[in-house]
DNA sequence: GACCAATGTTGGCAGCGCCAACGGTAACCT
DNA sequence: AGGTTACCGTTGGCGCTGCCAACATTGGTC
């Protein structure tokens, strides 16, 4: 579609406008990805065990967003692939404690070169100051609707 | 989820935040729109054929960034409903000729509200001049990859 | 002990965008 | 005239996402 021929109506409603930004992201992003056969919630789950280190599958998923069930999914595929560890945790056997492995750590650099260079493409039109000043606002209005809705 | 606790390689990343935040958009459009049992197509379609008048289906199609395939889904159900005409053009006739009707008319004006008011509550937490260079900066962001991609 | 809450797992559902295929129609071109 | 190419609408299907319901297990609480 060439969107600039999108009714007026719709150009200017924020909501379509983010919907359709957000579909050439996800597209930006998984083509970049699936050079190396990943999907999107693999570098999340790994970012998040990075950076706030091992959790349970429920505070995985509170994290980054992503249902209980889905966790699951993600989680198995990744201990599959050996770039985390899943185990039960002995304080409260309900619970499965996960970690990050050092082959999931190589694995996050790689995809997050990846990631990155998708967002120089889809930020491609924006200067500096105006990349941030996206960053900025959209932080605002997803904290909000995180915190609020 | 408080997306306040994502990690902050997320955080900072605008696909993830275009991607929350389309979400969050999705979820306050429809929830207006469903009050009166209708999806976001419904909307889209209306609004083009009001805005640029009849089109051909695959014209409409292009118009909003419908698929071909979808657009027949949706101009059925908007024609059982009586909101919108489709006859086969006669000059030539591969192409349904697809015009809103007066009760589609009033049904957009309807819509029109509904999805206005999500708009208010999508950008709630920023100032009208934050507002418009939000859309100012996905509007340059869709543009280049509507245009370009 | 009885009750409630949290966890992980499975299975399913709906929406969205997308593609393939088909029959019907139109335009083109030699 | 015929053949090729391209467009149209329709049907059916696929994959990805986000979500919810159920269940069994385990933990905490009264």
């Amino acid at each position: 579609m060439d969107s600039r021929s999108a009714p007026r109506a719709l150009r200017g409603l924020p909501s379509w406008l983010v919907s359709q930004a957000s579909l050439t992201a996800a597209g930006l992003v998984s083509g970049q990805l699936s050079r190396t056969g990943a999907h999107r919630w693999h570098y999340s789950v790994l970012a998040a065990l990075h950076e706030s280190g091992p959790a349970s599958q429920a505070e995985l998923g509170r994290r980054v967003g992503l249902d209980r069930s889905d966790v699951t999914a993600a989680v198995g595929a990744l201990a599959s692939a050996g770039q985390v560890v899943r185990e039960t945790d002995p304080a409260d056997r309900r619970r499965n404690t996960v970690r990050i492995s050092d082959r999931g750590t190589e694995r996050l650099q790689d995809l997050d070169r990846l990631v990155h260079s998708a967002q120089d493409q889809l930020l491609a039109p924006l200067s500096p100051a105006e990349r941030e000043e996206l960053v900025r606002l959209l932080t605002v209005v997803v904290d909000h609707h995180g915190a609020v809705g």
